[in-house]
Parts: C-alpha cells; sequence; structure tokens
DNA sequence: TCTGGGGTCCTAGGACCC
DNA sequence: TCTGGGGTCCTAGGACCC
C-alpha cells in the first residue's frame, strides 16, 4: 500500500440531534439534548454544540443533563428514524467513493486508493490537494442533500483518520499527511486513541502517562502499559485493505448470521416478584426471537442477562440446537434465570442475547417438527406494521413508569 | 460519571479429543 | 494411573464503541 493519505473516516455530527432538527425545524439554533425527557432514567445519546459548554457530553445520564441544562430540549431517542437518514449519506458518499464500510450508524470509512486520476484537474500541484478538494465536494453534497453536516477525517491508517474527523468537528475536513502523523497524534490525550477506555486512560494515568506523545515513549514489553504503546505504533503505520464485507448497520434483517442479537430492559423501579420478573423476560424473548426470524436466521447460543440493583452483573448461556422459535427460547431462558437469580436481591436489568448465529433450515432435520412453527401470522402483521402492531395476550410489558411514587 | 441499549472483540479456564 | 502437547469448543466476564 502506497504511503498517502488516502483512507477517510466520515462521521456525522451530532447526528441524532440533526436528524430532529430535520424532523423539526423548531430545533434549529436551539440548546438540544436527545436520550429521553426530563424525568426519564436513561443516558445523552447525542447532545447539540449549545450544551457542551455546560458539560454535556453523551454517555452522561439524563439526571445530570437536566443538571447541567436545565433549559435545553430534551428529545427520546429514536432509533428507528435515524437509519433511513444514514442510508441516504452512504449513498452519496458512494458516488465519489468505490469503497465504503459502514462502521457505525453514524459512521463510514472510505477508501480512496488509486482515486487521484479521477478527480485531479489542472493546477493541482499533489494527489493529497486532490483528494483533500473532492472530500470537501463531498462532504458539501451530503450538507445540500440531506441537510446533515458532517465532518471527514483523511490519514494513511483507519486509527489516524478517525482521530482526524474527530479533530475537524464540526463540518470540517482535515487531512494527516504521510509522514506528520507523530506530529498530529503527539499532544492528543491518551483518550482520543480508538481502543483506549475510561479503564486504560485511568492507568496510564497511574503510569504518569496523559498524551499519545508520552505512551509512544514506552518501550515494548510485557506490560498491558507497553501493550498499549504497540498498539498505539501499530495504529500510526499504513492500514491494510478495508473490510471485504460491509456491516449491516441501518437494516437489521439484512444479514443473516454473523455477530449476535439482543434485546435487554433495565426497570425503572428494580423487580422482586418471580411473576413480574419472568413476565418481563418472556416479553424480551419474544422481541428478540421475532428480530431473529426476520432476518432468517438461527442461534445456537441463548445468553441471560441479569443485573441487580447494586449493578452487578452475570451472564449464563447455553449452546445447543440452532433455533429461533419462541417457545424453544423461552424454556431455556426461564431455565437459566430460575437457576442463577438469587430471589433475594432485586433485578434492574434483563437481557436475552442470541449468538452463534446460523441461517434458518440448515439443522438436519432429524424430527421433523410436530406442529409448525407458531407465531408466523404474527409476525406476518408485524412484518407490515412494526413490532408493536400486536401484544401477546400472555405478555405483560415490563413497567416503564414508576408506580406512583417512591415507596 | 449512580451509570441505556445495541453491538464487537478479547481473555482465561475447563472440558474434551487425539 | 502425579500425568505431554496441541487443538477446538464452551462459558463467563469485561473493555470498548456509538
Amino acid at each position: 500500500m502506497p504511503l498517502a493519505p488516502r483512507l477517510g473516516c466520515l462521521d456525522l455530527d451530532t447526528f441524532f440531534v440533526s436528524v430532529e432538527r430535520l424532523l423539526d425545524p423548531s430545533l434549529v439554533g436551539r440548546p438540544v439534548i436527545v436520550g429521553g425527557r426530563k424525568g426519564d432514567r436513561g443516558v445523552v445519546t447525542s447532545c447539540s454544540y449549545e450544551v457542551r459548554p455546560l458539560g454535556v457530553h453523551s454517555g452522561m445520564s439524563l439526571v445530570d443533563a437536566v443538571r447541567l441544562a436545565p433549559d435545553a430540549i430534551f428529545v427520546p431517542t429514536r432509533r428507528d428514524t435515524y437509519g433511513g437518514h444514514a442510508a441516504r449519506v452512504k449513498a452519496i458518499v458512494e458516488r465519489w467513493c468505490p469503497v465504503v464500510r459502514t462502521a457505525s450508524i453514524d459512521e463510514f470509512y472510505l477508501d480512496f486508493h488509486g482515486c487521484d486520476g479521477l478527480y485531479a484537474t489542472a493546477g493541482d500541484v499533489d494527489g493529497d490537494a486532490t483528494i483533500e478538494r473532492t472530500v470537501r465536494e463531498m462532504r458539501d453534497a451530503i450538507q445540500v442533500e440531506t441537510g446533515l453536516p458532517s465532518s471527514v477525517g483523511l490519514g494513511i491508517s483507519r486509527a489516524i483518520a478517525k482521530m482526524a474527523s474527530g479533530r475537524a468537528k464540526p463540518a470540517g475536513v482535515l487531512m494527516v499527511r504521510a509522514g506528520e502523523e507523530w506530529r498530529f497524534v503527539e499532544g492528543l490525550p491518551v483518550r482520543k486513541l480508538p481502543g483506549i477506555g475510561p479503564v486504560a486512560e485511568a492507568e496510564l494515568q497511574r503510569a504518569g502517562i496523559a498524551t499519545l506523545g508520552q505512551l509512544s515513549a514506552v518501550p515494548d514489553g510485557p506490560s498491558r502499559v507497553a501493550g498499549m504503546a504497540s498498539r498505539l505504533r501499530e495504529a500510526l503505520r499504513p492500514s491494510g485493505p478495508l473490510p471485504e464485507h460491509d456491516r449491516p448497520a441501518f437494516q437489521e434483517h439484512d444479514e443473516t448470521t454473523d455477530g449476535s442479537l439482543s434485546n435487554e430492559r433495565t426497570f425503572f423501579a428494580a423487580l422482586g416478584d418471580e411473576t413480574t420478573v419472568l413476565d418481563a423476560l418472556r416479553s424480551l424473548v419474544e422481541r428478540v426471537t421475532w428480530r431473529l426470524r426476520r432476518r432468517s436466521g438461527e442461534a445456537r447460543t441463548i445468553t441471560l442477562k441479569l443485573r441487580y440493583s447494586d449493578f452487578s452483573t452475570i451472564t449464563r448461556g447455553r449452546t445447543g440446537p440452532p433455533t429461533n422459535g419462541e417457545d424453544e427460547v423461552w424454556r431455556v431462558a426461564r431455565q437459566l434465570l430460575l437457576g442463577s437469580w438469587s430471589r433475594r436481591r432485586r433485578v434492574r436489568l434483563l437481557g436475552v442475547q442470541l449468538s452463534n448465529l446460523v441461517p434458518a433450515g440448515t439443522q438436519l432435520a432429524l424430527f421433523p417438527p410436530a406442529r409448525p412453527r407458531a407465531g408466523s401470522a404474527i409476525d406476518a402483521v408485524r412484518a407490515r406494521f412494526g413490532y408493536d402492531a400486536i401484544r401477546m395476550g400472555a405478555v405483560v410489558a415490563p413497567r416503564e413508569e414508576p408506580e406512583a411514587g417512591p415507596r
């Protein structure tokens, strides 16, 4: 791979906020926090630049956000709404860039290798200038055609491109030219390196390391800090080609297999009653198996997740023959719950994860099913009108609102 | 930082097999 | 049965990302 900054990372600025503003123009120019209404249990998923100086950031609890920015407009997250907008952005990007990979709902990796000749015009001093100008045009087109602001970073590796896109915000383009990687990275806090989270940051801090420049000076060795240093050096070398297959980020019924599917719910008030807990579990099983059937997949592994009110969390899983049947998953999930739940402790969160996915119908039919898969009529209605178009009589949805007040 | 919900990837130990 | 070595699969937990 030639040493030129031809890998890009495109990131949609305050994506959820931007979409909400498209749908409700009265939000434009005003402080907006997406994640839930005031008083909800939840976290900030996106916030506008107006509230950042107040200390609001994504991942923060809504309670804290309300305290810091009481005058902001609080909007619930509407996950089903954003994917379509991201897909439109991707379609535009593909007009300019031959290789585009979805990293998340608001992030794409772009490979511009081999594109210099395509976009060169008289007066271009080098390919870097050509590509940078092209990317600016692309970003402007996204803004004009979708109304969504975005930023693009360019570099010799994905990590550099990603860090550059962060630096380019809002609505900027930043190219880190070949050979300038160290200068770009040197002064950045360690947390900016993809893969370094709060835990690693704290460990580095204890070692007296705050910047990536300091980290880069740590020699190879067996320690975890040395491991992070070598990861940093790796990140600054040219990346290989982008992954062959794109990830399904928008339509969950897109690809059948790989990865996992899960649904979980945190309860407003932790649950203690067995019937209520089982009802909540059943409702999760119903939803997650429905999603799996929509993808025409079956799961070999079923995992229960249980979080107690003190936030301690356990997972219990079992692997067996593939299934996507609600009753079969329910049997396993229920058994896992009854076998692991210490009844003395109240349940804050329940989750069901399906993994080890295979395409439906792969399993050798040793015993043909005694009756057709239940639920197909319900599935059909849901496919047309959405999951919530039907509620099963036997399923009582978990409480989402507090009863009357604290007890 | 009293901490949502959807994911991915990694690690480490144990079972089991040859 | 004092006990090798390599491989794979399963389980549980945890870090990290958006």
